[in-house]
Formats: C-alpha cells, sequence, structure tokens
DNA sequence: ATATGTCGTATTGTATGACAACTTTTAGCC
DNA sequence: GGCTAAAAGTTGTCATACAATACGACATAT
C-alpha cells in the first residue's frame, strides 16, 4: 500500500518567516516517526514542490535541522534522518553557583586548559593575533585606570589568547566556563576585591604569558598561564574561603 | 580612528563544506567579541565579499547561528549578535560530528584535560579509586580478550582516572567529550581499527598512566597522559578516516 | 517647533536558473 | 555473472532578480 511515506502537510503556522514554518514542518513529521532513523527525505526539489516553496527556502531549513542534529546530508545521496542524538551538553548546575567550592573547582578546569592554551596559542598564533592579545592586554589597564573592574577586560584578555590557538573549542570552552565564574563572583564576590589589591602582582603574571606567546615558545606560555590560574586559586582560596578537600589518606 | 569591528578573516578551516567554514568563522568572531551583545554584523552582500562565497553560503551559516540563539535577523535591518544566555551550556556543533579535523580538535581538547586529571589523580587519589582505576585498566583487557572492540572499556578507564580528581567537572566533561567522540567515530570509523592493530602500543601507554598515579607521581602521570593523547591523535592522523554510508539497505 | 507623511536606500526574505561535485542506478559489453 | 561506462539524480555553490521590511532624510502640515 503506501509504503512510501505520506506527506500530509497540515497548514503550518502563518507567523515567522517560511523557512520557520518548514523547519517547524519537517521537524514534526520527523517526530511524527513518518521518518524513522536512517530514512531519507525526499529532495530538496520535491520538498519545495510539496510545500509550495522555493528551493532556497527547504535548503535553509534543513540546514537548521543539520545544525540541531537532527539530520545529516551526503552530498549527491540525499539527507537522512539522524538516530536519536544523546544530545547531552556539558553544563554546570546553576545552583552550585554560589558554592565557593565550586568555584574553586572549575578554576581549576581553567588551570588544567589555560596551560595548554597558552602552548598552543605560542606555537599557532598569527601576528594579528599577537596584536589582539596585546590590545586586550593594554585593554586591562585602560579599565583599571577608567576605575572599572577589569573583570571583563580581564575576560576578554584571556578569550584572545583562546581565540589564538585556532581551535574553537577552546575558545568556546573558556567562554562557557568565564559566564559561570562572572556569574558566580558576582555572588561570593571577592573578584574584585583581590583583583583590586593584587593587581601588580596579575598585572605581571599577564605579561609573562604574553611575552611568552609573542616569543613562540610554548612551554614557558604554559608555566605562566599554570602559574596565573595557580595565584587566581590562591587569592580566592586565602580569600575567607574554606579549603578544598584535600587528599586525605 | 577606526572603531568599527574589523575583520580580519584568516584563512578558515579546509574541511567541511563552505557553510560549516563560514559557520564557525563567524562564531569564533563573535565569540571572540568583535561583534559584542547587541551589535549589528555586516549585510550579508558584505559578508559574502569578505569571505569570498556567494550570499547563500553566507545566509546559510546565519541561519544556523540563528536557531542556535547566536544571533538574530531582522528584515531590512540586519542580523545582530544577542545577548548570550546565562545558562547556555558547553556544546559541540552536531554538523561537526562527521568532520575528521573537529574530532582531531577535540582530542586535542582531551589532551589539554587528560593530563592535568593524571596529575591530579596522581596527587588525590584515594586506595578505593585506584583500585577502581586497576580493574577498569584489568576491564580493557577482558574486553579485549571476549572480542569486543574495547571502547566502552577504554572509557571507563578514563572516567575512573577523572574519578579520582575529586573534582566532578573533570568527569561531567570528560563524559561529554566521549560521547561525542563515540559518537564522531561511529561515523568516521577507524577507532577499533586503529586501537586493535596498535593496542599494544595503547597498553603500555595505559599502564605508564597507572603506574605514574600509583606512585603518587604527579610530574610523570601529566607525562604519560599528555603522551598517551599525543599517540591518540597521530592513529587517527595517520589513518585512513572515511566517512560511513548508512546501512539502510 | 513639532508632528506627520512621503520617499529613497539599505537589508533581509524568497524565487529562479545554472553549474559543479558527488552518488546511485542503469545500460552495455565481455 | 561481473565489470565498465554512461546516465540520471542529488546536494553544494553561485549569480541575479525581485518582494518585504526598516530606517533615516526631507518636505509638508498643524
Amino acid at each position: 500500500m503506501d509504503s512510501a511515506p505520506q506527506f500530509n502537510v497540515e497548514p503550518i503556522a502563518v507567523t515567522g518567516t517560511l523557512t520557520d514554518r518548514v523547519c517547524e514542518a519537517l521537524t514534526q513529521l520527523i517526530a511524527s516517526e513518518d521518518f524513522g532513523a536512517g530514512a531519507r527525505l525526499p529532495s530538496e526539489q520535491q520538498m519545495a514542490g510539496r510545500f509550495g516553496v522555493s528551493r532556497t527556502v527547504i535548503r535553509e531549513a534543513v540546514s537548521r535541522l543539520k545544525s540541531e542534529g537532527l539530520v545529516e546530508s551526503r552530498q549527491g545521496s540525499g539527507v537522512f534522518v539522524r538516530e536519536r542524538n544523546i544530545d547531552t551538553p556539558f553544563r554546570i548546575d546553576p545552583a552550585l553557583m554560589d558554592c565557593r567550592q565550586s568555584v574553586l573547582q572549575v578554576i581549576e578546569l581553567r588551570q588544567a586548559l589555560e596551560g595548554e592554551i597558552a602552548a598552543l596559542a605560542a606555537t599557532r598564533r598569527t601576528p594579528a593575533q599577537m596584536t589582539a592579545i596585546r590590545d586586550a592586554l593594554a585593554g586591562i589597564a585602560e579599565a583599571e585606570a577608567a576605575g572599572d573592574d577589569g573583570v571583563d577586560a580581564d575576560i576578554a584578555f584571556h578569550r584572545s589568547i583562546a581565540a589564538a590557538t585556532d581551535n574553537p573549542h577552546f575558545l568556546a570552552l573558556t567562554e562557557f566556563l568565564f559566564t559561570f565564574l562572572t556569574h558566580a563572583t558576582r555572588i561570593t564576590r571577592g573578584y574584585e576585591a583581590t583583583k583590586r589589591t593584587l593587581s601588580l602582582q596579575v598585572k605581571d603574571e599577564h605579561q609573562h604569558i604574553v611575552d611568552a606567546i609573542a616569543a613562540n615558545d610554548a612551554e614557558a606560555a604554559r608555566a605562566a598561564a599554570r602559574q596565573h590560574m595557580k595565584c587566581a586559586m590562591q587569592r580566592l582560596g586565602s580569600a575567607n574561603l574554606k579549603k578544598l578537600r584535600q587528599p586525605s589518606a
């Protein structure tokens, strides 16, 4: 009988762009098991005909579904429904945001990353990226002079280094950790406080990192970044924080 | 001076579709705060000119960014960077799952983490955790003997080490990266293949890590784990990866 | 002077046609 | 049957055109 999946297009929403509507309709079709995992969608031309839109719209809709991991396209072959993706992203429970131990743990994570990030940046940085790093470093001093707390500038500095790795995942993860830390420290305070009093030392640490990256010295960059993170933990740790659990026995 | 955001487009990645590359480049540009929240991107035509691609490609890339919530487009006005949500989790674009470069980049991320994880584990591990690590190592051999591909056992091994850091975020992040890698390598294949042929070397690397952790030697553990990851990258890099066709028939 | 209407321009949304790159199927030959 | 080559089908990319919308400039009315 009807072995071929039907294309019963319910009257799609009357709001939003055509791409939005087609996207929604396709998502619904896939979800309603008319097209199971591995099934091939009709060709873009066919879908354009069925929906009464141009292939442009279909392509944009499919592109979105691709970015959501629902389908995958193979050139010359077609568009196929993906297996249910166990898309469990990495997240940090916001409930831990005001927990100081969590902050230290996240910084510990950063310590692991920043060392490698600095090393890779020292190896791969382009002159343009080096300039961006130097600008960001200067931005910290400016912010400080302007009376700003300098948190944003500090983040921008570390971000510019992460960007120089040419590995977007380092940048994305750094970004993510920073959003957590800024929100967390906004609760626990103590960031600006410690930062202000020790700004000289921090500035020195930053300079060491930049110098190493400028010199293409991966090992020195790694060491400088690690030292920077270590000091950051100590600053936070000494700022009236409870100690992390240490290796007991 | 020129306050307008620069558009220093470095040569983008040489793999994947044009849309993939542009998408990645734009994400990086937005993340690197050349374009802060609320800023307007250049018009699609301008971007097409700068990247040297057609407007079609730009539109599909922007469409993906829209579906990820990074930007929003207003007809007649332009494309604007959206305020980053507080709890946007760290995730990896599923569209990059079959991109071999992404796999290597994620492994590079793991390389940064595993070194520190091993070092921390060596410092903090409890006897019980040490036992768990040894059991996991033995589990790899058992799985291998049983004819299993040993992927799950390998994951369990690294997980047991991450658990010994007493920092739950290391465990969670490792977990996340593994789910990505398993899904990705299930597409690109080559994991078991390379693993089988080089299992002796892998086993040796594992043993070195365990020994260092057992001896509470943080530096040795870090070195061993980094070496392990480095080799993993080389193995994947040399392996002849090919996209896998879904067995729909 | 302020408010309002109109217009022109810039920008995104959509349509269409074409070609390239790639995959699958088919036809033909041995 | 098995192999090769042609053909058809599909996604990827490009170029162009027009529609729909937003926004500022300018003129006009109150």
